[in-house]
DNA sequence: GCATTTCGCGTACAGGTGTACTTGGGCGCA
DNA sequence: TGCGCCCAAGTACACCTGTACGCGAAATGC
């Protein structure tokens, strides 16, 4: 239960691709991001030293090359971005975002199916 | 489709307080700041003015009180933010945050309940 | 083995953010 | 009519963020 400063949007976009990637470079993080986002890098470098200050991820110089990996999971780092959220853009309700993300996001059919049964599955668990 | 610098988690909270009650004044919003939030007035007060920079709300003075109304509709800015989050947290994919909301956050069964008519609803819509 | 590429590391720097204090004037009440 | 309260407006300021550059050392290509 460590507290840590929160994620910056940047940060955050990197951080992900290390929970995607496992332990990586900067290098090899830098390649992940998708060329449409033209981050420099030097900046994904300072991404990943910040990260590494705030805690959030862990490294070691291997040889001369420093490797880079998450310490946090992504699914507590998701909880409380999104907690977050929901408290300062919907005072602490969740079910206004769920409908926005439903209902005015491009769910895809399969997608919905899922949810579907995910509801129903939750509702027995609920009962 | 006016470009505006992106809203700060504080200033948020502000904007989401002014759509729920409308046109007010600073020591109104504060007011309806929940006591648990201890945020000063003045603190308050500058968000607003934050704001009317950076467009999202505008303002007049009636007499010598100055009041600040929305400019921006809540639904916009709320797609514009969890837009970006979805992008930057989750690679753009809108699921995985809808799962993450319905399984790890707590759902109520009304909400629940309501969420599975939404979402047939949707279905009928799609096919 | 010399040029080129790649890294780590330090540094930079303007603008954004969180959080407030101060100053000076108007307003209502005793 | 004087005092205390409230407001607008200006200012403050440390820290955070986005975005990078430069230097020197190691590795790699030829």
């Amino acid at each position: 239960m460590v507290d840590r400063p929160s994620l910056s949007k940047g940060e955050m976009e990197v951080a992900r691709l290390l929970w995607e990637s496992g332990p990586a470079t900067v290098r090899q993080t830098f390649d992940a991001m998708p060329a449409a986002r033209k981050m420099d890098f030097s900046t994904v470098q300072t991404y990943l030293r910040r990260l590494e200050k705030k805690g959030y991820v862990s490294s070691t110089l291997e040889g001369r090359i420093r490797v880079y990996a998450a310490r946090a999971q992504a699914r507590t780092v998701i909880r409380e971005t999104v907690d977050d959220l929901v408290q300062r853009l919907f005072g602490g309700e969740t079910f206004p975002l769920v409908r926005h993300l439903v209902e005015d996001r491009g769910i895809g059919s399969e997608e919905l199916e899922e949810l579907r049964k995910l509801i129903i599955r939750l509702e027995k668990e609920q009962s």
